[in-house]
DNA sequence: ATAACTATGGTATAACATGGGATTTTATGG
DNA sequence: CCATAAAATCCCATGTTATACCATAGTTAT
């Protein structure tokens, strides 16, 4: 049994005409080895889709339940829309999930997905889209943090 | 067996004459994986109709039996009233509950119904009005956290 | 080199939502 | 205790959709 799982790596797939994609061979293992289920929903601030652990979404249930009243709408509702919008999405014995219409037009995603990894949690992007993105994130990066950009030019 | 059980999705179904509904087998899977039964009530403080395991509210009936101090009689007012509220609803051989009048009504209900997932609990609402509710909680996501509205953008 | 695994296309099968009708149960009055 | 009407439950039939299965080609590991 695995100590530890992280969702690495950017790995870009072909989706088919009926929205199926193979999920990375690496986050199947990760499934596998927990008997857990993939979940999807939409990313609440960005263009993309993004994915966990069933498990990890059954620990903010669990606060939910056990918060002291269970009747009265939750503290914090975006949260509880994430349950609304979450499915699992199970792979077939050839390792594909198949992605809703919804999920797929949010993130304007056709013919290529490309997962990126996020430690606990991984997101489905639009390749050009995740392109942009990662510059950002690391346009960000440097103007946050000199140190590294000096080392650039090593 | 599941280790966790969750409530997800927002799927809409119709509702026919008798007032018959399908429950989503994704619901219905849990159900029967837990050999549960699912229970439904008029929500205290919402116009929808909601719904959980019986044995989720098996737990708040344990909770009442073992509370002592003053503190808690207003949440065991609450809980209680829903006892008296709620009732099962098995569904048939194709998957099919069968509302009542009563909760029909408080919900706004005729011809569809929408099941909104919401981790150990679900919702059951009037499509229009569940389309307002999702608005509103967004619009009141996006006053209280503007950080999700500046990412919103790229 | 060969065996195991991966990604991907195509097809067959099973499951789902839904309409309609038949049968059984329930409530109520004779 | 039975009779009756209403209502709830069960059963069958259908089109649609998702899922399971098969096949191939390319990779990687042994």
């Amino acid at each position: 049994m695995r100590k530890v799982f992280l969702f690495m790596d950017t790995i870009c797939n072909k989706v088919d005409g009926k929205g199926r994609v193979s999920l990375p061979s690496d986050y199947r293992a990760i499934v596998k080895d927990l008997s857990s289920e993939i979940v999807c929903y939409r990313s609440l601030s960005l263009p993309c889709i993004e994915g966990c652990l069933e498990e990890t979404l059954d620990k903010l249930a669990a606060d939910i339940e056990n918060s002291t009243d269970f009747f009265s709408e939750a503290q914090d509702n975006l949260t509880n829309l994430v349950f609304g919008d979450a499915k699992r999405f199970p792979f077939d014995s050839t390792g594909r999930i198949m992605l809703s219409e919804k999920l797929l037009k949010h993130a304007g995603i056709t013919n290529e997905a490309v997962f990126v990894g996020k430690g606990r949690k991984f997101q489905i992007w639009n390749p050009e889209n995740w392109a942009k993105e990662e510059a950002r994130i690391r346009a960000e990066a440097l103007k946050n943090r000199p140190s590294l950009r000096s080392k650039e030019n090593e």
